[in-house]
DNA sequence: TTACAAATTTAAATTGATTACAAAGTTAGA
DNA sequence: TCTAACTTTGTAATCAATTTAAATTTGTAA
């Protein structure tokens, strides 16, 4: 069996041949995508792929908890394959999303009541590439 | 001159009627309302409010500082005019979004070399009533 | 005042990401 | 092999947000 069919059985989830694709994209580009720029990469290998099955999967993704769902871009939804905690940093010049290794589950408030379930942190500014060139 | 103009005024905006009218919505219900909500409170006290002026003006806002973007709900944006850093909580049963005054920019990353320009730290998963409801 | 330019507001039309839906195809177990 | 459950597909619909251009309001200078 495939191992990324493997990997996503860890998860719960039945591996067929569109969410093995989808998985391994995920893992193997890590610039948290979104599910329109997954589409047009894997139309090209499989040209019955529908945008709608995208949609789906990466939601099934993120219920069982293979993918993170990521905010940080007000225009789409973007997704990332990489699920142990950590924060992320969106430069406004150039859109470009990287991740910030740093365990963000430490930052939690102390007092609070409710359940906690999901962090996420969320930088925005100016990366440094974009700085130099003004 | 009215308060809340004179607030504008502090961020370098024009006080109009309507910016007025929405900064003093935003200012009195720290519900972190979304555009529509605003406009659909607001168009009872001013019949010719139009929601396009509704969205340019939390734009303008955002831009100068007198409001946040909030994106910790993924249908919407949301709004806050409660500019000092903090979290926020999203529970994910009744919707409800609760601040969480901390400071997070003592989070920051000590060895980032971009320049970080905004920070949001959001929490998602179930709040304390809607715990004991089950 | 009056007049004019700039700023602001408005309503309608459009865009574009996401979801709903129903039909077609696939899988796995009896 | 049969069949029921699951998955994929394509189209249509939804709906938040933006674009656009016309109308209105404001500030200022004559």
């Amino acid at each position: 069996m495939d191992t990324t069919g493997q990997y996503l059985l860890g998860f719960g989830i039945r591996p067929s041949f569109q969410r093995i694709a989808i998985m391994r994209y995920l893992n193997h580009n890590r610039t948290h995508p979104t599910a329109d720029e997954i589409f047009e990469v894997l139309r090209k290998q499989i040209p019955t792929l529908s945008k709608t099955t995208v949609y789906n999967t990466l939601k099934l993704f993120v219920e069982h908890g293979a993918a993170t769902y990521i905010g940080i871009d007000e225009k789409n939804a973007r997704f990332d394959g990489h699920t142990a905690p950590h924060a992320h940093f969106r430069c406004k010049s150039c859109g470009e999303i990287i991740d910030l290794e740093m365990d963000i589950e430490k930052f939690l408030p102390k007092n609070f009541r409710g359940k906690i379930e999901d962090v996420q942190f969320y930088l925005k500014g100016t990366c440094e590439n974009c700085n130099k060139r003004g």
